[in-house]
DNA sequence: GCCATGGCTAGTA
DNA sequence: GCCATGGCTAGTA
């Protein structure tokens, strides 16, 4: 759809802030970084941010799975996001990962990852 | 209109 | 499998 009634949007900086707090060993979820960014139905947005830009090295945006427990998308390849994860500790059989509720954490709830867009008729 | 999602139905085995 | 959702880009006017 070309239009959409959406009012609120994701801060990136904030997204990317908040994959930060997700350690080597460990998961979250596109669904679980829109949810502690204030905006719920964003997972599939989250993921078309991840795609953008991160800096890899420091925003370790491998670590975000799909809520199943599968592996999700990755720029350099859904392989390659395997991998990094297997260095880390994690396993997989059937492309999802072992044990996922014990390696997804909890993430932190912040306040700054929602803009108000601006010129909202009411 | 495309997509790195997710949740909820239907309909098979 | 369907479709709502949010962010984005290509490509027309």
């Amino acid at each position: 759809m070309r239009s959409k009634p959406a009012n609120d949007t994701l801060n990136h900086q904030a997204v990317y802030d908040l994959i930060q707090s997700v350690p080597a060993g460990k998961v979250t979820t596109y669904g679980d970084l829109a949810m502690a960014l204030g905006n719920p139905g964003a997972s599939r947005a989250i993921g078309r941010i991840l795609g953008q830009n991160p800096n890899p090295i420091v925003v370790p945006c491998h670590r975000v799975v799909m809520s199943d427990g599968r592996l999700g998308g990755y720029a350099n390849g859904i392989l390659r996001k395997k991998e990094l994860l297997e260095r880390e500790g994690l396993a997989f059989a059937k492309g999802s990962v072992n044990n996922f509720d014990q390696v997804r954490i909890k993430l932190p709830s912040s306040t700054h990852g929602l803009i108000r867009k601006s010129g909202i008729r009411s």
